[in-house]
RNA sequence: GCCCCCGUAGCCCAAUCGGCAGAGGCAGGCGCCUUAAAAGCGCCUCAGUGCGGGUUCGAACCCCGCCGGGGGCACCA
């Protein structure tokens, strides 16, 4: 390699004109761009080394911090990268580097999400068997990504379609089960309740420490009845329940994959609900310990609302009531309520639609009933089975889009609330959920909204139990206030706020056994089974009695076949009757196997299933540490090196305590699209692994921050067409309004984000060509806050190339090339610039503040412009300051002012503290907030000093204009306020 | 409907603890260099912080109410 070459750039690049041979141009810019990554690569400049195992060296890793830097896992598309797409790595690039100048031991690399329904649909399309199309995809994607010049350790990068990492996924998957939840366990971080393994479940019955609950004896069950008792309280099960179908994907959905109005987040396909066969993961068992660990975090506000909003952890109390009426009575309605404190106010009942108490009702209706109660039946029975009828027939989008109309029917039925004594009726209405507390409720239209709107309805009575504020004209009263109407020769809750309310009946309940304390999550299960072709198969073979076995550890990975019918089979998206058929169903002899797993050579059946897109992402972190290691998922001593607690980097707790740190990659930069989703299931399959003593760490993402988005215009002409961007011309009008033009013809503006059906795509490689990577690098990051989302501008991108230019002219003549620096020492004031601009730079890149990184390197940089010669001590800062920016520019530079080496790992220029006070300073006088002076002060001035010198000003003393003085703030020695009388 | 975030120059964005509204870039204007040109150089223009109140000696920043934009949740008892 040449980096010290000082020929002109190669004859057939776009150079224009008769430009320097040594200017920096786009294409002198991507010839030495090419050279250093070539040279990174041959010298493994950034690969990182691990205190053990096969990269292991522990001379390089003595007394360097480690520090793990993280990008979400691409997913590689086919259309390949836009502009839009690096944003994060870069940023994450520009840290880790300026992390590595700072002596940091750093691991930073990309791999890929390669599994999943998109690569398997385009390869649908283009008739390619995925792994073609997907490997191609990646290859291209590594390409642009290399051109783009990020320091990733290469040796790291992995992908979940390579059967040496989906190994590991089915190891993980084979761990979760064979384990239960044991909510008694004390784990060795001091909670209770963590993963064990399921032979600890089987011995607790074998021994009799623990009974079935169904009142059978272990004694007693035979072999399957066993299997089947344990295998339902594995982490890992299957179920029977209603899943989310969705005959357009041919395939069944998490919760998390449905949107609120009932289709599928991925091609936006109608979902219904239906009982399935499927893999369900116990994630709800982690419901706490998911929420708690949310407030040891270091993340965005918004993502920890979502995830604390979506498990919907409320505390309350269930609350049963004795039926009467009918061939029910006798029987019981237990409901959950988070407001037992209202239990005075309750004066109806309501079922969820499925709700198992409606199968038993009176024969008749009870004398009195309200005509509109009985939906116009003969009987209860029929009123229910018509409500029923009706309520299934609506799909969960009808539901809601009935808005605030609240529909239900009278069930006959009766309960006595067990405080007091009062028989209430029961009504069915489908605003009570089936799936959440117990599928009824407890009505209390006074303090309840939708109770209150149910109860307008059916004119029911409404009793205030909480004393609204005076001025309160509302129907319920949801707010603050003492009890009132609250009080019987048992229990007096009348004058006490919500909290000791509850907290008094609570006890009441529990006291007479009328009720109990009780937690209830929104979070369920997590649907863990696809009917695919393109991903993981399940490590799991069914025997004789159709029970599931986990395929040995020593028989993974379990290999996905190479199938001539790879596509899905797929239906009209509104095909409710059709069944899923997974694709490798279709091959019989995959299917069935002869295995011996441990008692001689049996007949199987394989798992036809295969894993959801999340499983590969839920643990990819951890093989980025040790992805050669052939006998652990991850070494643990690497995983303790890397992601271990630590105290020193701890979050803090909003009073400023330390909390105890959750251990965790240091920094892990994405979209905030994956707040619920990939955060929520990889949290979980942590804290699993954290429970069987394969991590050390209790999170595996300590620190998270959410980029925003590079969005783009898109223009339309009359017609509503897109037309090409690139092509559309701005003008002005008189007006002084923005308007665009394309061939001649006016089109209206687009605010979106980029995509090829928009015509507005620019790619990183357009910029390369145009500009080079490190000009590409450094608009990108001076474009605005990180977290903002902000429109691209191509034009705007030659801003960034101007400085780089400026900053190659400062150090190289543009003609021969010549290195222009002096020896001689800067003078005070361009090395106290020099110092601040370090001080002020290494601040915003700790903080991934790039954009204002960069005004600061601008501005130090057009005031080295100025200088007749620039001295080396100021031009060696400078570029070692930009390095994390622009790499290869920064680079070459530093080659050429005499530097053998990479710089790399160079000491990032250290601000002097003696030389960021300034000797003196400009001390603003104000007229009630109103500057109307400013005098130049020694930095060190007292205030009394100041003040007097501050009165005296003549400026002032004008707008005083003869007025005396009341106050004189002063707050040496930048501000003196005076405030007239 | 509820919750969260954001509104600063024609555009993208700075302003660290409530203390001089402007760091940087784009666009625009003038000039220089040039046979010519710009992806060159120099200089310049441009807002009083979405609107209305309040607190304060002092508000882009804190509080209240609107308006506009973005995101999340949406019968979860």
């Amino acid at each position: 390699m040449s980096t010290t070459d000082q020929s002109a750039p190669a004859s057939g690049a776009a150079s224009p004109g008769d430009a320097p041979a040594q200017r920096y141009t786009a294409a002198l810019a991507a010839q030495l761009e090419l050279a250093w990554q070539q040279r990174w690569a041959d010298e493994g400049t950034f690969e990182a080394p691990n205190p053990s195992g096969p990269w292991g060296d522990a001379a390089a890793v003595a007394g360097r911090e480690p520090l793990f830097v993280m990008d979400m896992f691409p997913y590689p598309s086919g259309a390949g990268l836009h502009v839009g797409h690096p944003l994060g790595y870069i940023a994450t690039d520009v840290w880790a580097r300026y992390q590595r100048m700072n002596g940091r031991n750093v691991l930073h690399t990309l791999g890929y999400d390669a599994f999943g329904l998109p690569a398997e649909q385009y390869a649908v399309q283009t008739g390619q068997h995925p792994r073609v199309t997907t490997e191609a995809n990646i290859a291209n994607m590594r390409r642009q990504l290399r051109r783009l010049g990020l320091a990733h350790d290469a040796r790291r990068s992995i992908s979940t379609i390579d059967p040496d990492y989906y190994r590991w996924t089915q190891w993980i998957f084979r761990e979760i089960f064979e384990s239960w939840y044991d909510p008694e366990f004390l784990r060795p971080d001091g909670g209770r309740g963590a993963a064990r393994p399921i032979s600890e479940l089987r011995e607790a019955y074998a021994s009799g420490r623990r009974q079935p609950e169904d009142g059978s004896t272990w004694a007693d069950l035979d072999d399957v009845a066993r299997r089947r008792l344990v295998d339902a309280q594995r982490l890992a099960y299957v179920s029977d329940a209603p899943v989310n179908w969705c005959p357009g994907l041919g395939t069944v959905l998490a919760n998390e994959e449905v949107t609120a109005d009932g289709r599928s987040e991925r091609g936006n396909f109608p979902v219904v609900k239906r009982p399935l066969r499927q893999w369900m993961m116990r994630i709800t068992a982690y419901a706490d310990r998911l929420v708690d660990d949310l407030d040891r975090l270091d993340w965005p506000e918004p993502v920890k609302a979502m995830q604390r909003h979506w498990i919907g952890r409320s505390t309350g109390a269930q609350v049963r009531f004795a039926l009467l009426d009918g061939p029910a009575e006798g029987g019981e309605l237990e409901v959950f309520t988070t407001r037992p404190d209202t239990l005075f106010g309750v004066t109806f009942m309501v079922v969820a639609p499925e709700h198992s108490a409606l199968d038993d009702l009176p024969a008749t209706w009870p004398a009195g009933t309200p005509e509109n109660w009985t939906g116009g039946a003969a009987t209860p029975a029929e009123a229910v089975a018509a409500y029923r009828a009706q309520a299934a027939a609506r799909s969960e989008a009808e539901r809601t889009d009935e808005g605030r109309t609240k529909t239900g029917v009278f069930t006959g039925l009766h309960a006595v609330n067990p405080i007091t004594g009062t028989a209430v009726p029961v009504f069915t209405a489908d605003y009570v959920l089936a799936g959440y507390g117990t599928g009824a409720i407890m009505a209390v239209p006074g303090q309840d909204e939708r109770d209150f709107a149910f109860a307008e309805r059916f004119e029911l009575p409404v009793v205030r139990t909480v004393q609204p504020p005076e001025d309160f004209e509302g129907g319920a009263y949801t707010g603050a206030g003492p009890a009132i109407n609250s009080s019987n020769d048992d229990v007096d809750l009348d004058g006490l706020e919500v909290a000791e309310a509850k907290e008094r009946i609570t006890a009441h309940l529990e006291r007479t056994g009328a009720g109990r304390a009780v937690t209830t999550y929104r979070l369920r299960d997590w649907l863990f089974s696809r009917q695919r072709y393109w991903g993981e198969p399940f490590p799991i073979v069914y025997d004789e009695d159709g029970l599931p076995v986990a395929v040995p550890e020593s028989q993974l990975p379990v290999l996905l076949p190479d199938v001539p019918d790879y596509s899905p089979r797929t239906f009209a998206p509104d095909d409710v009757t059709s069944e899923p058929s997974p694709p490798l169903s279709r091959v019989p002899e995959w299917v069935n196997v002869t295995l011996d797993l441990g008692d001689g050579p049996k007949q199987y059946r394989r798992e036809t299933n295969t894993m959801p897109n999340w499983a590969g992402s839920c643990w990819y972190e951890l093989r980025y540490l040790d992805p050669q290691n052939g006998q652990k998922l991850v070494d643990p001593e690497v995983e303790r090196y890397w992601m271990g607690p630590r105290a020193e980097r701890a979050v803090r707790a909003a009073d400023g305590t330390a909390v105890k740190d959750t251990g965790g990659v240091d920094l892990y930069v994405g979209g905030v699209e994956h707040a619920v989703l990939h955060l929520l299931y990889s949290r979980f399959w942590h804290k699993v692994l954290f429970d069987l003593g394969h991590v050390s760490s209790q999170e595996p993402f300590r620190r998270l921050f959410n980029q925003g988005y590079i969005q783009a215009d898109a223009f339309t002409d009359v017609r509503g067409t897109y037309v090409p961007a690139a092509e559309v011309e701005e003008t002005t009008s008189p007006t002084g309004a923005r308007e665009f033009t394309w061939q001649g013809e006016p089109v209206t503006r687009e605010y979106g984000k980029m995509g090829k059906s928009l015509k507005n795509v620019v790619t990183p490689d357009d910029m390369y060509e145009a500009y080079g990577a490190d000009t590409f690098r450094v608009y990108e990051m001076s474009m605005g806050p990180l977290d903002d989302s902000r429109p691209w501008e191509t034009r705007a991108v030659v801003g960034s190339q101007r400085f780089l230019q400026r900053l190659w002219r400062n150090v190289v003549d543009e003609a021969t090339g010549e290195v222009l620096v002096t020896d001689a020492p800067a003078d005070p004031a361009t090395r106290a610039l020099v110092h601040r601009t370090a001080a002020g730079v290494a601040a915003d890149y700790e903080a991934l503040r790039f954009n204002t990184a960069v005004s600061k390197l601008i501005e130090l940089n057009n005031e080295l412009t100025k200088l007749s010669s620039v001295p080396r001590e100021a031009a060696e800062a400078m570029v070692l300051m930009v390095a994390p920016l622009a790499p290869h520019i920064a680079e070459e530079l530093w080659s050429r002012l005499g530097h053998s080496g990479s710089l790399t790992f160079e000491q990032f220029p250290q601000a002097d503290p003696a030389l960021l006070v300034q000797q003196t300073v400009t001390c603003v006088v104000q007229l009630q907030g109103k500057v109307r002076d400013r005098l130049e002060v020694p930095a060190d001035i007292t205030e009394a000093t100041l003040r007097e010198l501050a009165l005296a000003s003549p400026a002032l003393q004008r707008a005083l204009d003869g007025r005396g003085v009341r106050t004189v703030i002063v707050r040496a020695p930048k501000l003196v306020n005076v405030v007239p009388a």
